[in-house]
DNA sequence: ACTAAATTGAACCCATGAGTTCAAGTTGGT
DNA sequence: ACCAACTTGAACTCATGGGTTCAATTTAGT
């Protein structure tokens, strides 16, 4: 029963429904069980609320998104498959309500808080491309895919995954049907495997 | 000296530089050059003045956009090159302020106006996919690109364009050098090549 | 049990900004 | 010139909501 983080959760669940400008402290009291005044005394303005609210929320869901590539970690088997079942997790973590909610959030409040912007996609976007990158640059060295820049073909593959997903639910204004996200991410991984990896056939021999 | 039309530009000015909570009228009213009732005048409300500067925002940015695949109609000489040159455009029309003002706009008031996000993502977003799929399909079927689902196909391209665009440009707070925003451009164009671009040869002979 | 800190609810202050009113002035068509 | 419609600025009303105050109460550590 830690005051704070209810506070916290029941401000980034508040923020995300009405948005900074339409959402009143009062209702964040409200749903975290608290007074106002504890809100006030927890975090002193509305700024810093929404500044705190925000971030931890961003480093939840930074974790778990991230968490997701661990499959690409020394892939035993087929790599298209383990492609295909990480490009579909990282689907299902992109359509995550909390996921859409910390984007529509950072996206619209950039004018009052741009430092916030930055440091969310910092932690939500840039890690996650960074870790991915590191993963491809090794099987890249293991001659399980094409030579590339693995920074760009990270930004690729969360391209072809977050594009097509954005465009489908609306900025998670409307759900999408968890056979269709598969379908999308199938699609995205198929793109990017056709582009990024080995062709069929022994081993590494594309030369300059 | 349409006063009218001086609004709704001033209109989309300042909430795209404030957000729609901390926009005011008043300023509104300033920047056009006008009395503040004769805001009301025009436009009745705060709402209605925020519905109509952004859809009218949202035609004029569409359009422009959509003239950009204007040169996959008949491409006479290397369709890569062609690809490249349509890919280029789409970015820049991608990077311009407007038209990232008008996505932080649409995605930040969501909560409050889901009707103008779906609006403007159908002008925006879902025509312009149609219309690329159109000139995709043709390409298909005259042999010139693999065969492939032109929407899905569309997605892709343009997920490749703005997926790292937005990544690199903050959703428009950090300004991207021309040379960088080329070098996406034609990375992207790469990519989807790589994966829907006809194999190297005389003509189409990819079996069932 | 005792004390210090945190919590509560309720009332309160006050800045902001949406929207209105109105009398005076301007525009434009005939 | 004339009239109607539009525009203007300034003052005004009023609802909203951020933030504070305070006395009463609960909680937690020892």
């Amino acid at each position: 029963m830690d005051k704070r983080q209810a506070i916290l959760d029941a401000a980034f669940e508040v923020f995300a429904r009405c948005g900074y400008g339409q959402a009143c402290v009062k209702e964040v009291a409200e749903v975290a069980g608290v007074a106002k005044p504890t809100v006030y005394n927890h975090l002193h303005d509305k700024e810093t609320l929404f500044r705190h609210a925000v971030t931890a929320a961003a480093e939840g869901i930074a974790e778990r998104t991230i968490s997701a590539l661990d499959a690409l970690r020394d892939p035993a088997g087929d790599l298209r498959e383990t492609l295909g079942q990480v490009t579909r997790e990282l689907a299902a973590s992109c359509c995550d309500e909390r996921a859409q909610a910390l984007r529509r959030l950072t996206y619209g409040e950039t004018a009052q808080f741009p430092d916030v912007l930055e440091s969310v996609h910092a932690r939500t976007a840039l890690d996650l491309r960074e870790v991915l990158a590191d993963r491809l640059a090794r099987l890249v060295v293991a001659g399980r895919l094409r030579p590339c820049e693995p920074g760009e073909a990270a930004g690729h593959l969360l391209a072809l995954i977050t594009g097509p997903l954005d465009a489908r639910s609306r900025m998670g204004t409307r759900a999408v049907p968890p056979a269709e996200v598969e379908r999308v991410a199938e699609s995205a991984a198929d793109v990017w495997w056709r582009a990024y990896g080995a062709p069929a056939g022994p081993a590494a021999r594309w030369g300059s």
